[in-house]
DNA sequence: CCATAAGCAACTAGG
DNA sequence: TTGCTTATGG
């Protein structure tokens, strides 16, 4: 089972990999731990591994399993191999642990009690499931919080437990088990799995049918896993069964950067890597090649004062660059303000917009930066939040797309039973609720039967009558329509574009556009995978995350939390809202568990090429009232020679911001703020067209009212010009429906 | 049954 | 501050 001696390196490889890289990408059999710092060429690494094994060793790419955690890694993964193999490349089998897991369920779903169709529920789908399970055992969310319950049958499954066996000790205990069960019932039911349930029963199938376990352990015979510090024990025992007969098992991490602990990522996993894999050789890459010396040595610094980590020390080649800059703002406006004004400093100092990136904790924080950057002109890209396949107009016609597929899909059906507004009110729906409970049926063979049996009023009776009609059509068409036919088919037949359309606000004209999206979405997915089934594309949505949605070929600052910044990398950064309580978060203080957050913290510096800054605001609103916030404790633990503080201290002053307010900014601030050239209010930015269109100017728009303008595209009277309405909010517009002043 | 108003809770983080 | 659930009147 061990490779005695491997074939030498191709040139055109070695030559792009230093002597820790090129061991790494070399190594002959059995299980190995690449260790690899922030910047380390990490991707690289593993790219070139699964090139040389299929160029030099005669390894087929169907015998390769790459596993990692998000698609757009996964993507990124996928082209790099294409670029180094080419056309066969496609075999080797590349995808997240969700997706991998998820195929390999299709495949043997009804030994997990599933058809081949079943659904992947997300986490408003399995709150209404437990909404459900909830109304069944006469439960209310103050007797046992809902979130509670969650929580108990997530993180059993992400520890390979099973929740429906738990501990039954106390009451509770012997509650939460009860919901458990209820739930597992209702989910089989309903042909869904949620999230875990993904990993869960993939190692569960495994498990309990040795035979299909081999089928994969014969077929990857080279196994590597990314992003290693971020694996659960679920994973861990996946990872262990199916390598447990591979030639070789690599797995590539970095234990600073081990943030999702809270979504049941065990630390100790890396940490104890040998202990589960005897005979392990490790393998860790020191050098940096994407930081300053600077930026790499203060994230260095910060992160030693963690106690369960490797030590290790990254070093670079890179030039030493310049300080770190550390501003404090007198509030969270200000900081907002500051991030902006700096912004467009950088842009004129040569940065690119796109090599800019925000980062902040919690995504509340995005709104004011967001205002901030539109008010400015900045161009800008919020990623996360609330992401695209969440929302509501996305998820109600994907819910039609689920109940044509699968009628038994209680909790889709029950979305759109009244969506749009049809005449099937709470008291008709709890009557066929009751029925389908009593007689253990379906809702949609309790919609039947309840018709059927005329027990219900006319009005609503005639109105379902009606439903169940369309819905009957579509489903014998949809069989021979492609996703994107279907999708249009019944968003036509339904209304529901003709509903938003009616309410004629600008809210409904965007969720419109999002159904236009979401046809483009079926489109591409058809044109991209060859795949015209409701499954493939259905799947795709429920596993799709916001940065694969994120359009970064724009030229825009990225603005996002740090958790979803990790992997990426950007000329300039800012860590903002670095205040004891937001970052670290409170909840870790109270939990003594800031290590975690320390590591994020190291994460976000460590994203930086060129340019740092830390920023954090005296005073910040939450909720309803600005409270006083003390600096982050991880800004004390920095190498203070490193960093320039250019803390502005204006707790004892009644400042006002110009750009929130409508005011022009205070001079004296001003300077105290930046000694140089900082445009001192949004009159000042510069115009962009001898047109008398200029940015920042107010303007009148027959429907939408008066704004102000924010971005010009093209010239004339077709430029598109993107308005900040007061009334409305950002809208785009053609020239020639803008009038002066307002 | 439905639209709107009012009242109230929520904000770590994500596949 | 937003975004949900509940109350109210049509």
């Amino acid at each position: 089972m061990h490779m005695p001696t491997m074939p030498p390196l191709p040139d055109d490889l070695a030559e792009k990999l230093n002597p820790a890289q090129k061991k790494a990408v070399e190594h002959a059999g059995g299980p190995l731990l690449i260790l690899a710092g922030a910047g380390s060429g990490k991707t690289r690494t593993i790219t070139f591994r699964i090139a040389y094994l299929v160029r030099s060793c005669n390894v087929m790419p169907e015998e390769i399993l790459a596993l990692t955690f998000t698609n757009k890694a996964a993507g990124e993964m996928k082209e790099r191999v294409e670029s180094l193999l080419g056309g066969s490349s496609y075999r080797a089998w590349i995808g997240t642990f969700h997706a991998t897991c998820a195929k390999i369920l299709r495949r043997h779903a009804e030994l997990a009690g599933r058809t081949t169709s079943f659904t992947i529920y997300d986490r408003n789908d399995q709150r209404a499931v437990l909404k459900r399970v909830y109304k069944d055992l006469n439960l209310d969310d103050k007797s046992l919080a809902m979130g509670l319950a969650l929580y108990y049958i997530e993180s059993h499954k992400n520890k390979g437990l099973d929740p429906v066996k738990g501990s039954k000790k106390r009451a509770i205990d012997k509650l939460l088990v009860k919901v458990a069960q209820h739930y597992q019932k209702k989910m089989k039911e309903l042909d869904a799995f949620d999230f875990s349930d993904l990993l869960w029963f993939t190692h569960r199938l495994f498990r309990k049918n040795r035979e299909i376990l081999e089928i994969y352990q014969k077929r990857w015979k080279h196994i590597l896993v990314d992003e290693y510090q971020d694996t659960n024990t679920v994973q861990y025992l996946l990872i262990k069964e199916l390598a447990s007969k591979s030639e070789s098992l690599v797995v590539v991490g970095d234990d600073d950067q081990s943030i999702y602990g809270w979504r049941g990522a065990d630390i100790e996993n890396i940490l104890r890597f040998e202990h589960g894999f005897p005979g392990t050789k490790i393998v860790t890459l020191q050098e940096n090649y994407r930081s300053t010396a600077n930026i790499l040595n203060l994230a260095g610094s910060l992160i030693t004062h963690n106690k369960r980590r490797k030590p290790k020390e990254l070093f670079t080649a890179n030039p030493e660059g310049s300080l770190i800059e550390s501003w404090s703002l007198s509030d969270d406006r200000e900081e907002a303000d500051f991030v902006s004004r700096k912004l467009k400093e950088l842009f004129e100092t040569g940065f690119s917009p796109s090599e800019c990136a925000v980062f902040f904790r919690t995504n509340a924080q995005s709104r004011l930066l967001e205002q901030a950057c539109s008010l400015r002109g900045i161009p800008h890209v919020v990623v996360g939040g609330h992401r695209f396949f969440e929302r509501a107009e996305i998820k109600d016609a994907l819910a039609y797309l689920r109940v044509i597929k699968n009628h038994a899909d209680s909790i889709a059906l029950t979305r759109i039973i009244n969506y749009p507004p049809r005449g099937i009110g709470k008291t008709t729906l709890d009557k066929v609720l009751n029925l389908a409970t009593r007689k253990d049926i379906c809702l949609f063979d309790a919609l039947n039967l309840a018709i059927e049996r005329n027990i219900l009023s006319k009005g609503p009776a005639s109105s379902i009558r009606n439903f169940l009609d369309i819905l009957q059509k579509i489903s014998e068409k949809a069989g021979r329509l492609s996703v994107y036919e279907t999708m249009s088919l019944l968003i036509d037949e339904f209304g529901l574009v003709r509903h938003l359309q009616q309410q004629d606000t600008p809210e409904a004209d965007s969720r419109v556009e999002n159904l236009g999206e979401l046809l483009n979405a079926a489109s591409d997915y058809e044109e991209m995978y060859g795949d015209r089934s409701l499954d493939g594309f259905l799947e795709k949505a429920a596993l799709a995350t916001d940065v694969d949605q994120a359009d970064m070929t724009k030229d825009s600052v990225v603005l996002m939390t740090v958790h979803l910044a990790k992997g990426l990398e950007f000329d300039a950064v800012f860590i903002v809202g670095l205040e004891d309580g937001l970052f670290p978060h409170a909840r870790s203080i109270e939990d003594n568990d800031v290590e975690e957050e320390r590591r994020l913290c190291y994460v976000a510096m460590t994203r930086a090429k060129k340019k740092l800054f830390l920023v954090n605001a005296q005073r910040r609103a939450t909720f309803g009232t600005t409270r006083v916030s003390k600096d982050s404790r991880f800004l004390n633990e920095i190498p203070p020679d490193l960093v320039e503080f250019k803390n502005v201290h204006l707790a004892d002053r009644s400042y006002k911001s110009g750009l929130f307010q409508g005011q022009r900014f205070d001079p004296e601030f001003d300077q105290s703020l930046d000694r140089a050239r900082v445009p001192p209010g949004i009159e000042h930015i510069e115009p962009v067209w001898e047109h008398g269109i200029s940015l920042g100017m107010e303007v009148h728009h027959p429907t939408f009212g008066t704004g102000r303008i924010l971005e010009v595209r093209g010239n004339g009277p077709d430029a598109r010009v993107d308005v900040n309405f007061i009334q409305h909010g950002r809208r785009t517009i053609i020239a020639r429906f803008l009038f002066p002043g307002g």
